[in-house]
DNA sequence: GTCTATAGATAGATAGAC
DNA sequence: GTCTATCTATCTATAGAC
């Protein structure tokens, strides 16, 4: 059986991948899943519900990936964090929640759902490195993330992710108090 | 004489203020500027020119604005940077910036001198406070400011500017070398 | 229940009036 | 040189066909 419902937010996701948040319309996405856009609002009947089921599935899929790069090998955390800061689509995608969360109420809930996720996660992670980590250290280091992610996706500099890497690894030094430097 | 072609610009900073990036339409901004769509397109033939023009204009107020804070008395410049990330307007005047960056080559190379602009004047600050300085820190500074403007726009918490305050007052203490601390 | 034709609103750009 | 009517494209939403 194939679940149209979860094809559209599939396409909704690589549209917000590929354009941004301008690029999200019903005609677009529609088309990438394959059928016309009065079609799709027949599944999701305005472009607002349309939104907010591809911000939940981008909001799942943004804190597993976090995990997964969190739960790996300790000196490749640094490493998995400079990726996902110069992954533009992904970059697309949160700036696309972000406005979304400005304009709409109800996603702003969604989004703050997103950001204490990731704190807290940030947080258990440099609490397995360092004893002594406050709320603002992980607030610290996600707020860092974020803008990492927004600069490089607009300055689109060659050397973005040795750039990043530079900074979050400084960052992850004073955060755990200067340990391993070559 | 009134410059219709400045009244324009101050009328797209507005909107831009107001509304973001999506709102940033040719009959918004004309509209607000007391005149018809049809009329803006003389003054800027096409939707890119008028936004490059806005785009300037806004990057060289960010840059005034850095300036400011940063030639205020010593104790008030972590107050001034938690201001600027906390003010909404000004968080979406920058995100319509590195979106549209992210669209136009042309604009990539605006926002490239704003990220500079801000990286030399934090590098400046801090090496005001203390000699070793690098430029990692400096870029650490700009991006930590800019994830935290977009997340209190996104989230828009009551206590954003607190919660601003302690990461930045976090982050200047680590970056300093643990000065000032109650 | 599934899908489409169509309406109504708004965007950006151009030819041309004054 | 200054300004506007108008065209075309595209968006969201609804009524209704199958």
């Amino acid at each position: 059986m194939q679940d149209r419902r979860q094809d559209i937010i599939e396409a909704g996701l690589a549209i917000l991948r590929e354009h941004g948040y301008i690029g999200f319309t019903q005609p677009r996405v529609a088309a990438h899943a394959g059928l016309r856009q009065s079609h799709l609002t027949y599944y999701f009947p305005t472009r607002l519900e349309l939104l907010t089921a591809v911000a939940r599935a981008a909001i799942d899929r943004q804190l597993a990936a976090l995990d997964k790069v969190l739960t790996g090998a300790a000196k490749e955390v640094g490493n998995g964090m400079t990726k996902m800061t110069v992954q533009h689509a992904n970059t697309r995608v949160m700036m696309a929640l972000a406005q979304a969360a400005d304009q709409e109420l109800s996603l702003q809930k969604l989004f703050r759902e997103l950001a204490d996720g990731i704190v807290s996660r940030l947080g258990g992670y440099l609490k397995s490195l360092d004893a002594e980590s406050t709320e603002e250290h992980a607030r610290l280091l996600h707020a860092l993330a974020v803008g990492l992610a927004v600069v490089d996706l607009a300055t689109a500099r060659p050397d973005g992710a040795k750039r990043n890497t530079a900074v979050l690894e400084t960052a992850l030094r004073l955060l755990t108090g200067l340990p391993d430097k070559p």
